[in-house]
DNA sequence: TATGAATGAGTCTTCATTCAT
DNA sequence: CATGAATGAAGACTCATTCAT
């Protein structure tokens, strides 16, 4: 019923609309507590309809992580690519990971906080999440070989930096609650420890 | 039924042993999929009873989080209270809320990842969480205090190296398919890298 | 989809094609069991399509019924027209008739023994299906004219031997895991035991 | 609601009065056609009672199935420890499976028509009910060791009367509108007709 | 003729919770 | 203190059917 503006979104649409949905309701509610039927009232369909364009509500989950793997490669790659100092690079890929949670919390909550317990197949996590992690840990080598690190496990700097990262871009998106000192001077403050951290200072 | 071994169990037994159960369950389900029954079936007794020592369920999932917080409180008080070099209590500090977090981990996710969204009252954030924070907090300070810091600000110095060590704990405990390296490694680097990142660097 | 092969099916060839697939679904799974929509994937056509050619799921139940009377009446009947000594015709009637069951198994279940339950409108059993049971009828009836059986009640009699060939039938087809003993041998011996049992056995 | 009567019924009471509930629209309205929430309409108890007592809707079949066969097979064995004359006792058997299939017609539809589409687990088939047909079988057994019957293929003939008595009592039973003649001349008839038509006609 | 999108009622089942005992 | 029985609401999901295109 109310045919008529719903026929006004496109076909395709419905599919991002329930994404949409979905996405910013598992991460106001946690995965289990939403149902298809609370989805399906928020867009005004049918719960019957959801199971046009998602085979049942597992997979929904799966695409959102999908999805937000493939946003983050995008947004990682470009610094990657980019013919920068490797200090800077790393900088910069920090604080974009962090900026990428913070600008889509939907995502990033569901992706690497709720879906671990969710997901029996975790073949994303394999496939695109381990890329986008490859993608940090290059610009950790780049700066190992260039001798700038205080240690040459490029594997165990990139983890420390990713659950560095990691651990804030989660807080202050959860943690709301929590008097949090201003954001850019937190992020900044993250990034610099961080990287002043692990690198190399070199007595004059 | 079983009521031979069960009364051996001391009365107020019963009450830690549903919360014990509980606590795990959560963890490895999360906690919408666990249900009431499923907790009693494994103390094996009748779903109402658990009702005889705890209101409903989230009541439960708010006792988990409040002796989580008074376990860590214990652990951050003894630090806090030693006469050590500031900077060496911040390390210890540091290493003591993550070894907390791997040695509780079903406390620590419940706690710190799960609750937020299944709480309606956040009160025990707001009073026994925060004194909790208050302590790393107090270890931050003193160093700000003996001028070790590269900030004067405790808050946000305190808050990177909260969010840095809440990081690495969750990811530990929950990304079990991640090849992390060797775990006392990393947890050294990360208190390394935190505290190296925040200290002044006194050129001679 | 699929635009091209399908084109090759005559009209008039998509509504057997229907009717065939249902029917073989139905034996499988039962009536109830067979969604529309899994008789149209078989076909490859939409659901809706299926609607173009019948009215709703227990038209085409409808159709199978009545199909199946036919197909089993000019088998009876090209029997009844046969000129041989009556008592050979009535043992190749009851002998068609289980063959027909059972080179129908699809057929012969969901007539006689799923189609009671769903049927609302029972006209096809009450028109065709009659038609059909009368032709053994008269087979009987010949032989009693001919003084040949121990009773001279043809209905009765009829009603006997089409219960003995139908219980034969119905657990052949059926009773797929029970260890009978070799088809053609209980077939035979299922027919000449009927038929002694109702003839007369004139003492010399 | 409506806690008054309703508690009259003794405990185990409800149990007895799911199955009975069930096997009786199980026949009317066949297996998959009975929905749990129609089960509990019926017996004015909420759908989810109905799980306290049954696994699930399968366990219900099956319960009914083993059920029936042992109420069979209580009346078979009466027969078969009987000592008349072999033929005689045959012709009890045979009469006292039709009349225990139309004193039960649910139980026996169910069992015999329905069952076998609807339960993964044949286990009861192969147990209880095996031992109910080997009770027939050994009465044909006695008659040709006899030398009474015009075949020593004890599996043989067993199987054929069978077919036969399961004929006339499905078709009884299911088949309503047919103007089958009067019903104890209908099983004096199939029996007799059996019966003579497996034994031997001594020639004089 | 055929379809794709949609629905509303229904499926089995599980749940947190209550309460008489 | 503990239970067994019961419930009403909700869970994911499927279905026969309709209808605009």
């Amino acid at each position: 019923m109310g045919s008529q503006q719903r026929r006004a979104r496109q076909k395709e649409g419905l599919r991002e609309e329930i994404l949409d949905t979905a996405r910013s309701l598992f991460v106001k509610e946690g995965y289990e507590s939403v149902s298809i039927r609370k989805i399906a009232d928020r867009i005004e369909y049918a719960p019957g309809t959801i199971y046009l364009y998602f085979r049942d509500k597992a997979e929904i989950l799966d695409r959102i992580c999908e999805e937000t793997f493939r946003k983050l490669l995008v947004r990682m790659q470009a610094i990657h690519e980019d013919p920068s100092p490797p200090l800077d690079k790393l900088r910069r890929g920090l604080r974009t990971y962090i900026q990428f949670g913070l600008e889509n919390p939907n995502h990033y909550i569901v992706t690497f906080v709720q879906a671990k317990l969710h997901l029996e197949s975790k073949s994303v996590f394999e496939t695109v999440g381990k890329e986008a992690f490859s993608c940090l840990r290059s610009g950790v080598q780049e700066c190992v070989d260039a001798g700038l690190l205080v240690s040459n496990d490029a594997d165990e700097l990139a983890q420390t930096l990713w659950a560095g990262i990691h651990g804030l871009t989660a807080l202050m998106i959860t943690c709301t609650g929590f008097p949090f000192v201003e954001q850019t001077r937190l992020i900044d403050r993250m990034v610099h420890t961080l990287v002043e951290g692990v690198r190399v200072h070199n007595a004059p």
